[in-house]
DNA sequence: TTTACTGCAAAGGGTTTGCATGAGG
DNA sequence: CCTCATGCAAACCCTTTGCAGTAAA
């Protein structure tokens, strides 16, 4: 059971063994809508509907979700980001305007990447990373400041 | 011009608009000669040499050969970690033991996922960032604690 | 009712910044 | 000599931890 738009989230927070409060389906309804965003950022989102709604909540809330397969974590350089799409995918990370979209029409290629490594050095394959940096269609200002 | 083991480190480092000093030229000796280290552990080693050595100058120095294209960063979970290997390439990452080897059998792989964006939504590709998570053939021990 | 979650505050750890001193070219 | 690097300390920011009160199941 995956979280993605349509789905039930407070059936899939259970079927994790979570339970459904308030405060997490509006966290899941936030990384569903945003682009990859930080705890901070999830964070600054569901305070408009929670004001007593404290960053150690979400922080709690991504990393369970995150351990129980609910979500991808991208380790990006400024901080954590996180990602309802846990297919192995590649994201495409824009330098001028910082937007992260996944990448869906490579699986064939990372399937032979993940073969390859298997035959090269005896590395048993679980989970990859893979982020491809440039610059994307219609960057949106402001060029990233990091 | 890049650094490796055999070139001459303080060329290198003038080349790149960069002065030679001795600090430098030791940092410069511990990336190349440690397994992807990071920040505070490039600082230990020098601390030896150097005892008054800051951990504020490792960090200067370090971001500024990455700006100069002398290394690449690679953020993982915990910290930033730093490679003298600046060409495109794939890292796997050890989940026993936390190792980090560069995979290079891969070249024509990568080359198809570079060619496979430029097509995809017209992303002019610029650099990438992989890695490739599972079990090296021969953990050391001990277990990441992560 | 029991267990897990929330909210809040404080601490932790990696990284950056500011500035005076000192060394490289 | 002038510029850049060093060293030291403090600040920064993301993230984690601890605990008492509260709500989900």
């Amino acid at each position: 059971m995956v979280i993605r738009t349509g789905s039930d989230p407070a059936r899939v927070l259970r079927e994790a063994g979570l339970r459904a409060t308030p405060q997490r389906l509006a966290i899941v309804r936030e990384v569903l809508e945003r682009n990859h965003p930080t705890a901070g950022e999830v964070f600054e989102a569901v305070r408009l509907e929670f004001p007593t709604m404290g960053l150690g909540t979400v922080y709690a809330t991504l990393n369970m979700m995150s351990e129980r397969g609910l979500l991808n974590v991208l380790p990006v350089s400024d901080a954590v980001r996180f990602d309802a799409n846990i297919q192995p995918h590649a994201n495409l990370i824009c330098n001028q305007c910082g937007s992260i979209v996944d990448f869906d029409d490579c699986d064939d290629v990372l399937a032979q990447l993940r073969e390859r490594t298997s035959a090269g050095a005896g590395f048993a394959f679980a989970a990859e990373h893979i982020d491809l940096y440039g610059t994307c269609a219609r960057p949106r200002r402001p060029p990233r400041t990091s």
